[in-house]
DNA sequence: CAGATGACAAGAT
DNA sequence: AATCTTGCCATCT
């Protein structure tokens, strides 16, 4: 089972046709500066879960491309494509899609 | 237990 | 603006 909860809770929250950041979710997550935590997290649940993980990208505004990944990349900016994001040269802009969460509902509370 | 790796980020060049 | 370097920390070998 995985150890990072809100995590997943707050990628959940992400509005359709927005994204995140890693580092957003890291620091909304309690875990300011660690974001390849979140990447870490999201990477052994994404096929497990329904998370949208797909809306979860780098600060760079553009997805991760990785050897493991093998297609599954491609598939992320499909689903982007798919709920209104535009790309350009694989980039989007953060400025225009970036989520800003008002209040995050977290069960947990330490 | 120690070294290497990785879906990242921020700063320096 | 693009690339390199350092920091971070969980997981793998």
């Amino acid at each position: 089972m995985s150890c990072y909860p809100k995590i997943y809770d707050i990628v959940r929250q992400i509005p359709y046709g927005q994204v995140a950041t890693y580092g957003q979710i890291a620091d909304l997550a309690g875990l300011v500066g660690k974001a390849r935590v979140v990447g870490y997290a999201l990477f052994r649940v994404t096929t497990d879960t329904k998370i949208p993980w797909h809306r979860v990208i780098n600060a760079r505004g553009e997805v991760s491309r990785s050897s493991l990944r093998d297609g599954n990349d491609d598939l992320q900016l499909l689903l982007l494509k798919a709920e209104g994001i535009e790309f350009v040269k694989g980039r989007l802009d953060l400025k225009k899609y970036r989520w800003q969460p008002d209040f995050i509902s977290i069960d947990d509370a330490d």
